[in-house]
DNA sequence: TTGAAAGCGTTACCAC
DNA sequence: GTGGTAACGCTTTCAA
């Protein structure tokens, strides 16, 4: 016979258990699947049974819990999905990740964010997390250069979609900016405004994004009979700094270009501050990939050609959406349109 | 007697079932029990079973179910937390979050960031969400003025440490900027740059961290002799644009301030907006509370008080998995101090 | 060291 | 309409 001393109590706020749909029942006097019927709303329930049983819900502060359910229930989603991105402290990757969580609270589904920053291992890390914690679905703007891993997951019920860049090695759904079109339309805008000497600045990111704008470029060039100049096209910049570098490496060169196409954020950045650096600011031209916070503050105000991010995002997540409730039928890629923003920087005329 | 037609497959892919424990039980021809205790590492098993289940576990790409597992479990931990602020999209709240990331990462755990909008509606939602998911914790930059409401989830078990923001009606951990210091820091740096005319701008938040800003700009004024004068302190700007209607105001006004302290971000930036547009950049003197992206790429570059985002972000999730691992104890306040960045706006003389 | 049975909180299935 | 029973995938308890 055990007597209950003083000393068996926990010395910090009583641990309040969470109700559950057995403490409702009973409170209420009815059993357990009642209470679940009443909780998801099914119609089969009588008025006064129902209301015995939200009274009770409310007294306990009953919150059904979501994991107990998805794990019984039949179609077994967990009304989570998972983000996985740049860096969330980006902000391309900060108004994608906005976007996202804004279609998906219309599905009442959480989001999770993970930072790749580049890390194929780390992609490898965050779709493992992502598939034990059995999110619904995977949004992804990859870091790695192959996908093919991504097939389990996509049998085993986990759709992916890509953003911003598309998959490789896997056939999937992919949403992503007219990066040829848009480029293109940056180098024409540079050339109608008299320049001949335009340099290409790109980032280090896989192949796609970037040789793609590359493309744009390229189509520009040739499309006004002009022809590309060795040394004027520069890839692997991975920040302002290397950029700015660059810039400094092609204004000291021989021939000096008088207008830079800049293919990536932090590129645009590093080549802006190389030229206030050296006063060219209001000399040389400037056409950036993708916009940026401040662009119009700066001077002169930074010309871009915008990415519609806001819109990417939004279209991805309903792709996934859409996959995840069931959606059948070949891979799509979407493309979404880029639209330039004359601010002055872009609009410089050469000397 | 039923024969198999093929009339009886599925047109699409086969929708693999995810392997269980199960399965790995019988793969490997041991319990259940003993293929639990080799995922969870347990090291009470055989050198010879243990070969055989990894086997059988990489075999199937069995995937443990952290659902599950976290159902059964004694301290049933999800390895969840939540992460409810502003709005992701905008850079604190981004850097904020980025930080959460990085320290939640060490445990494993997820992080699913919600925007309030600072729409109280919205936090109680969102709080909803998060125990409906039974997330371990919850990291949140309240948007409502009273969170007296947040016991209840307290003592149901899901602890709650507050970021940038104190909480009210409730105690709990909270980790904030040393805002008044801040404030009162660079007011007297513009006073010692010579100025006596130096108004107050600041944002419509909660009166929590403007007012303490307030309070540090009273400070100084006091510290140094000077006295407030009517009309040069702004609150309830929401906005750049609103913001830069108040700068218009000042500067129109009979005794326009030679200085201005702008005690939020955006500001900050409405201010600067303001300044350009009437060619008075280089003459009125800013120092901004809160450092944002390409400040120092502005002509002049900005003066800021920088808070420290990140340690902020990374003080506060510690503080949530000290309590998440049954830390008990008062709540305790961490302040983050902030530092100074002279960049030039602020050091602007008066005529 | 290993395994059988019970149970976590919920929903599915099938009686009444 | 309503409720019992089994089951989801896993861990706990306890016996072997």
């Amino acid at each position: 016979m055990s007597t209950n001393h003083d000393g068996g109590r926990r010395a910090g706020p009583a641990p309040t258990r969470r109700a559950t749909m057995r403490d409702v029942a009973v409170l209420s006097g009815v059993s357990v699947k009642t209470v679940s019927r009443v909780v998801n709303e099914v119609s089969t329930v009588s008025d006064e049974l129902r209301d015995r049983v939200m009274r009770a819900v409310a007294q306990l502060d009953f919150q059904p819990n979501l994991a107990a359910s998805s794990l019984r229930r039949t179609d077994g989603s967990t009304r989570q999905i998972a983000l996985l991105l740049e860096d969330v402290a980006n902000p391309f990757s900060a108004a994608l990740s906005r976007a996202v969580e804004n279609v998906a609270r219309e599905h009442d589904t959480l989001v999770f964010a993970g930072s790749l920053d580049e890390d194929p291992r780390r992609e490898l890390e965050l779709v493992r997390a992502a598939t034990l914690h059995r999110v619904d679905g995977i949004l992804l703007v990859p870091a790695s250069a192959d996908h093919g891993y991504l097939h389990r997951e996509i049998r085993t019920g986990t759709p992916v979609v890509f953003a911003d860049r598309p998959p490789r090695g896997l056939a999937a759904d992919a949403v992503m900016a007219a990066n040829a079109e848009g480029a293109r339309e940056a180098v024409l805008h540079l050339i109608d405004h008299g320049h001949t000497e335009i340099a290409f600045l790109g980032d280090a990111r896989t192949i796609s994004t970037v040789g793609e704008r590359l493309e744009g470029y390229r189509a520009a060039l040739a499309e006004r009979g002009l022809t590309e100049r060795p040394g004027r096209v520069v890839r692997g910049l991975s920040d302002p700094h290397s950029a700015a570098r660059a810039v400094s490496a092609l204004l000291d060169s021989g021939r000096p270009p008088t207008a830079l196409f800049t293919a990536q954020n932090l590129v645009t950045i590093g080549a802006i501050q190389a030229l206030q650096e050296r006063g060219l600011h209001e000399r040389v031209a400037v056409v950036g990939f993708d916009d940026f916070p401040m662009a119009d503050l700066l001077m002169p105000r930074v010309t871009v050609v915008a990415q519609d991010v806001t819109r990417i995002g939004a279209l991805a997540v309903r792709r996934l959406f859409a996959r995840i409730s069931g959606e059948d039928g070949p891979p799509r890629e979407e493309r979404v349109p880029t639209s330039l923003i004359a601010r002055g920087s872009g609009e410089i005329r050469p000397a």
